[in-house]
RNA sequence: UCCCCUGUAGCUCAACGGUAGAGCGGCUUCCUGUUAAGAAGAAGGUUGUAGGUUCGAAUCCUACCGGGGGAG
């Protein structure tokens, strides 16, 4: 089995930061890693060629949507994702968990008729498609059967992803029922011999404490090849508590095992959770900003989440690039006054061009903060950063 | 010089006797395992000016001013 192999290069001297590599089948994911979502098989409006060069090792697809779009059928007659897309390096696929949140009522968009979009049982989510109305169900072993044939290096064992507010009963509940789907989660790939795939676990327990802990020795129990933190801050989880959660859970958790935080984060959010130990993490933060015109750029400040709105009219005519002194294909070639004629138009041009500077920017952060850690000075850039 | 058309929010227009709406734009906010090239909100007009008719005028009448077109 190639199994996967997590390698820590330096832990850092002054934190729990650590930077590695992971060895997947398609190639390394240097560690700690920023993963951009492409939940339906694309980092919308970039090529792989173009997301490799944003010194990005590995992104994430998602279940839910693949199942739906294209359907697997069609995945596993091309071969898998890695060539349904031409993306040649590691892949990391999400288990459609998150969906419970993000489709139901509680998520973040109401349903049109106020209806919700999913059902959750023991058994598993009952989904309707955002599409067309069509019905699925997923459990355990349908979401990792659909992960197998999609081929990702790295895949996420089915959960459920909780709201917040939650009742802490209501947490338990989703909690338990992960753990349950964890162990089915197991079986269900260990059936599949030779497999080259990664099974991470997931951690619930939203923001408890004592559920947290649980969780986490839970988790670390059972055979995953890598650990997952959920259900965060999708929701309205108070920002103190949120990274609490890794002070709680991460202790438990094997440390020679990579920890992926799920969905998460701002720029303040990626040095808060690496210094505590966290080796990748996902969000759609820059790409999904980027096409709202949400450029990525130090010089804003904590304040401004280091990012300014493009789309702005002091913009108009700012022959600048969008970030001075950045080196990233969209800063080298263009102002920010075409940028912002090209998000007043609506034109695909601005999409990309947004979306590779903002994935530059944090492909090039991580690989800061990664060597940053080699040199025992994480904590030093951190506060360049954060003050 | 005469005739016709026209003047309503920054722009393009709607409302055609019962005291003004939309789209776009501008502004603000939101977005953390993407239903997101998305969502929400507030602001913005003594309806060219001055009179008149009317219980009531952006709407009808008169004059003037501005814009467009036509005839000489």
């Amino acid at each position: 089995m190639a199994k996967l192999r997590f390698k820590i290069i330096h832990r850092d001297k002054k934190s729990k930061a650590r930077t590695g590599t992971i060895k997947t089948d398609h190639g390394i994911i240097r560690t700690p890693a920023f993963v951009p979502v492409g939940s339906g098989a694309t980092v919308k409006s970039l090529t792989p060629e173009e997301i490799k060069q944003a010194k990005i090792d590995v992104f994430f697809v998602n279940t839910y949507h693949m199942l739906f779009r294209p359907g697997i059928e069609k995945i596993k007659k091309v071969g898998g994702l890695h060539k349904f897309m031409n993306w040649q390096g590691p892949l990391m696929t999400d288990s459609g968990g998150f969906q419970a949140f993000s489709l139901s009522e509680k998520g973040p968009r109401d349903t049109l008729d106020g209806k919700s979009l999913v059902k959750i049982n023991s058994e598993g989510i009952k989904f309707k498609s955002v599409w067309d109305g069509k019905e699925m169900f997923l459990g355990p072993k349908e979401s990792i059967e659909a992960q197998i044939g999609f081929g990702a290096d790295i895949i996420m064992s089915f959960d459920e992803c909780t709201f917040y507010p939650i009742t802490k009963e209501r947490a338990k509940l989703a909690m338990d029922r992960t753990h349950q789907w964890a162990i089915i989660s197991l079986e269900t790939l260990a059936k599949r011999k030779n497999s080259e795939q990664n099974l991470f676990g997931i951690v619930q327990g939203s923001i408890f404490r004592d559920l947290r802990v649980k969780s986490a020795k839970y988790m670390a129990c059972l055979p995953f090849d890598g650990l997952a933190i959920g259900s965060v801050a999708n929701s309205q989880e108070p920002r103190e508590l949120v990274f609490a959660v890794l002070d709680w859970t991460l202790p438990y958790l094997p440390s020679e095992k990579p920890v992926h935080f799920l969905g998460v984060g701002e720029i303040e959010d990626i040095f808060l959770s690496v210094e505590k130990g966290i080796d990748s993490l996902d969000c759609v933060t820059p790409t999904r900003l980027g096409r709202m015109g949400w450029i990525f750029d130090k010089i804003m400040g904590i304040k401004h989440k280091f990012r300014y709105d493009i789309t702005k009219s002091v913009y108009a005519a700012d022959k600048n690039p969008p970030v001075i002194d950045c080196s990233c294909y969209t800063c080298q070639n263009f102002s920010r006054a075409y940028i912002n004629h090209l998000f007043r138009n609506r034109e695909l041009l601005a999409y990309r061009l947004a979306t590779t500077h903002n994935l530059f920017f944090f492909g090039s952060l991580m690989e800061k903060i990664s060597e940053s850690i080699a040199e025992d000075k994480f904590l030093r850039l951190k506060k360049i950063w954060l003050g």
